[in-house]
RNA sequence: GCCGGUGUGGCGGAAUUGGUAGACGCAGCAGACUCAAAAUCUGCCAAGGGCAACCUUGUGUCGGUUCGAGUCCGACCUCCGGCACCA
């Protein structure tokens, strides 16, 4: 065995190995239960970043540790190639989208290969080409035939000068990123998808995904939103014309407190009035402009309008105003709500900037209602009562929604209704580089179905766009937008199981491998992805191509990776960022910190800490890493430095440390072996006090980590104690026959347990300690239950809940033994010493309380 | 603004079901080896007090429940993710 670690050539021998072997080729097992293993995947940027990295060590470790485990694992790999990016590169530097994305695919392939993973290339799938998106459009126009597919209008953000319509992230504070101009609201023909047929389903079936985060499953109900309240009218005349004005509430119970109401700029009613009162008109065009962005509609300043008509109070009779606010949206509900200034926080804030009555109707035990200041029980509805309200007064909150909703239905102008927050999927891009959508407009026989999908991302020019309808043959144009790239990413994970079927978008093949048994990616896709690949499984399902409903079983979001950020702000011009690499950090005598550039001397500022990112220069490149240290180094600083679901700060220093425990584990298995390959057969009976610790430590690792990895899903805590068993086989000198036998069982057990996590050294080190096999070949290793037993067991005790000793007792002791001992323990007495002990209690084999 | 999360030594983090706060690693300090440095190895390492045994305080802030709270409950603060055209 050689002295030395070195990465570089034991990392391309393992590969080697396991590529010669088709180590990870998936194939349909039916007599093994079957593990899919599934990482987000990756859009081809160019260069892989440590995000990636962090994905797929965490998808390896789990693969290759239910490989171990006996199970059918498959591992596939594709990209997610479509999107702007593409045509940003190609503005940028004049490089055709496809050309610059085929490239980027090229080159982050051999980086992720360099990385030991194991995968099943040989399903790669890449949405770009013409064999995946295909079946998009192939499903797109089976939506279509069945309603779940349908065209309407939609806003977009439109940059006038540009003439273009703008993506929510180039819009920057309501600018057009390129031109400058302010952007503008306006509303196109699109497509949708009829996703809020599912809202039921969808929000239903969270309860049947235990294996998903709490925060993902509350998330996702929060975002289809059902609410159920009531549906009631506001009468009105217009022009001699009778009509209502519908609104929704989930507060019927505050009716009674209506002193207005308020529609969105673009409501009907809104525009009537605006024929004859030119502020108005002047004001509903001030809401058009701006982004149609929510999180900026929400942030800026609640603003209205009277529209001078009056609607009727359908319980009062009394004559309401109508409003035209820029808080209410059209897309939800009917574009029309009821303003309870005393009951609802926004109403409130909006009847005291526009002086509108505030009219309170519930009161609350203990609590004065006061119209100066909004109060949070204002909103409260329980232990709450109807007041002000004529025959309602008393009611309690469930009563009063209930009685309400009745005389509502009696008058036959409302009635109780679900809604939901939900709203459909809006799908057409106005874009270049997406998967086209197949229709052609033709004057006579309208949206025509392309047939087979066929279309070309390739070629918007007159000879795209003009072609022949496919029905009657007259001229007709091509539509010409493409799909949202989150159609891509709905259902790839499907296709991974059949991928080279040409013939059908997904196979038998399909049901066997779905559901997902555990997918990985960022805790960013927690909504819109997930959502939308939960959707369109169920879409897929109701075509009957296939069976599976829940595309993901299990799921682990991972957190981000940071690195401290560092900048220099010229007097004039934009800010400089500076690599943490290009950086020098000093620490004077006081503890004071400074940071300096290593180019000129000069300081630089610390801008903090936050996710690596090209715009603040704070990238790590994956690539620099593996070439120094290894991929191994690389994967177990990814899994030792903070736990899955939390961000991870990069640390050089933390990456050292890795290193140094390779390397001792590379030392200790050389040192080992030098005196020759022992036998792992320890007799158990015949070891000594020392050696049955050891051993027992041996086994309980063996515990935690297959419980870490297996259950908990927590990866550095498992490193944690692999490292803690390293150091005290160093500290175990013992060079007897037992001795050896047992060094050679933790060696063993060691690079078992740990060749999921750093795989390159374990399938080195497993050979040296004398097996002709490859490691991921072994099973995982069993814990041996007499290794394990223990005779004593250390009782902490307390005195009133503060540790004031602790005593050793037989491991079979019962509880009076313990708390006899306890009582009898010498810092026990002295902490009692004249007091009346009042309570013991013990918690056999963790501790006694004596409350004194 | 709305929805979801987060906060523990100098730093990353551990404490799994309410039961010993700070495992493991990094940095630092001291020592060994070395002509020297690097690497490696050994020891120390929350704060305050004490010669010491040991004591007091301490998990973002304030309050509560409990024999016992980092963990549960209420209010607040901070930072992070999402908000439907970034992926």
């Amino acid at each position: 065995m050689q002295e030395r670690y070195e990465p570089a050539s034991i990392e391309a021998a393992a590969q080697a190995w396991w590529d010669g072997h088709r180590a990870f080729a998936a194939t349909e097992d039916q007599s093994r239960p079957k593990y899919y293993c599934l990482s987000m995947f990756p859009y081809p940027s160019g260069r892989l970043h440590m995000g990636h990295v962090r994905n797929y060590t965490i998808g390896d470790v789990l693969a290759r540790f239910m490989r171990m485990q006996g199970r059918n694992v498959l591992q596939p790999m594709g990209w997610d190639a479509f999107g702007l990016p593409a045509e940003n590169a190609a503005m940028a530097n004049g490089v055709p989208p496809a050309r610059w994305t085929y490239d980027n695919i090229a080159y982050m392939k051999r980086q992720l290969k360099s990385l030991g993973l194991a995968i099943d290339w040989d399903r790669e799938v890449t949405t770009c080409s013409p064999e995946y998106y295909r079946w998009n459009q192939w499903l797109f126009l089976r939506m279509l035939e069945r309603g779940v597919a349908y065209k309407k209008t939609g806003v977009v953000n439109w940059d006038p000068v540009d003439q273009t319509v703008l993506a929510n992230e180039q819009v920057i504070d309501g600018k057009g990123w390129r031109t400058g101009a302010l952007v503008e609201k306006r509303e196109i023909p699109m497509y949708y998808l009829r996703i809020t047929r599912y809202a039921d389903e969808l929000l239903g079936a969270l309860d049947t995904l235990p294996g998903w985060p709490e925060r993902v499953r509350t998330m996702q109900a929060n975002w289809i939103g059902k609410s159920a309240g009531v549906r009631f009218g506001f009468p009105y005349e217009l022009g001699g014309e009778r009509r209502v004005l519908n609104v929704f509430t989930t507060r019927a119970d505050t009716i009674m407190g209506v002193t207005f109401c308020a529609v969105a700029a673009e409501h009907a009613l809104a525009a009537h009035a605006a024929q004859t009162d030119s502020a108005l008109a002047a004001f509903i065009e001030e809401c058009k402009q701006g982004t149609a962005m929510e999180a900026e509609l929400a942030q800026q300043e609640k603003k209205g309008m009277p529209t001078g008509l009056y609607v009727t109070h359908p319980l009062t009779q009394q004559p309401i105003p109508v409003w035209v606010g820029n808080y209410v949206l059209m897309g939800y509900g009917e574009g029309a709500v009821m303003g309870v200034p005393a009951h609802d926080e926004r109403d409130f804030h909006f009847a005291r900037t526009y002086g509108l009555p505030i009219r309170q109707v519930i009161q609350k035990a203990g609590h004065a209602f006061a119209d100066d200041a909004w109060q949070a029980w204002y909103g409260d509805v329980e232990d709450t009562t109807c007041v002000h309200s004529g025959k309602y007064d008393g009611l309690e909150y469930a009563q009063a929604v209930a009685t309400i909703a009745a005389d509502l239905k009696t008058l036959g102008i409302g009635d109780t209704q679900v809604q939901w927050r939900l709203r459909d999927w809006g799908i057409s891009r106005q874009r270049y580089w997406g998967c086209p959508i197949p229709l052609v407009h033709c004057p006579a026989c309208g949206d025509v179905p392309v047939p087979d999908g066929s279309g070309n991302p390739l070629g918007k020019t007159a000879a795209f766009v003009e072609c022949a309808c496919p029905k009657c043959g007259q001229p007709a144009r091509r539509e010409t937008d493409t799909m949202d790239t989150f159609v891509d990413s709905s259902w790839y994970f499907l296709r991974f199981a059949s991928a080279d079927n040409a013939q059908v978008a997904v196979d038998e093949r399909a049901n066997y491998w779905l559901p997902v048994d555990q997918y990985i990616g960022g805790i960013e896709h927690a909504i819109l992805h997930l959502l939308y690949s939960r959707f369109w499984t169920r879409v897929m399902r109701d075509l009957g191509l296939v069976r599976v409903e829940e595309p993901f079983q299990n799921l682990l979001t991972q957190g981000m990776v940071l690195n401290d950020i560092y900048f220099r702000k010229p007097a004039s011009g934009r800010i400089v960022y500076f690599n943490p690499t290009e950086v020098e950090v000093r620490t004077d005598p006081a503890g004071q910190q400074s940071v300096f550039l290593k180019a000129d001397g000069a300081p630089v500022e610390a801008g903090g800490i936050g996710t690596m990112s090209k715009s603040k220069n704070n990238g790590v490149d994956p690539q620099l890493l593996v070439e120094q240290f290894g991929a191994d180094t690389a994967r177990l600083f990814m899994m030792f430095a903070a736990p899955p679901e939390q961000s991870l700060e990069w640390s050089d220093q933390g990456v050292q440390g890795a290193y140094r425990f390779i390397r001792r584990l590379w030392k200790s298995v050389y040192e080992h072996v030098g005196l020759g390959v022992a036998s792992s057969d320890v007799q158990a009976g015949e070891l000594t006090g020392e050696q049955r610790d050891l051993r027992r430590q041996v086994h309980q690792t063996l515990v935690k980590v297959t419980d870490d990895i297996g259950r908990r899903r927590v990866f550095n805590t498992a490193v944690a104690a692999v490292m803690e068993l390293m150091n005290s086989l160093d500290k175990f000198t013992d060079v007897t026959g037992p001795g050896r036998a047992l060094r050679q069982e933790a060696l063993e057990k060691i690079v078992l347990i740990l060749s999921p996590i750093v795989p390159h050294i374990c399938h080195a080190l497993w050979q040296e300690l004398g097996h002709p096999g490859a490691v991921i070949d072994v099973s995982w290793p069993e814990p041996d239950a007499s290794a394990l037993a223990q005779d004593s067991v250390e009782i902490v005790l307390q005195v009133n809940g503060k540790l004031r000793g602790r005593i050793v007792v037989p491991a079979a002791a019962s509880e009076a033994d313990i708390r006899e001992a306890a009582l009898a323990d010498a810092a026990v007495l002295r902490w009692v010493e004249g007091k009346l002990i009042r309570k013991v209690i013990v918690v056999p084999g963790k501790l006694v309380n004596v409350v004194a």
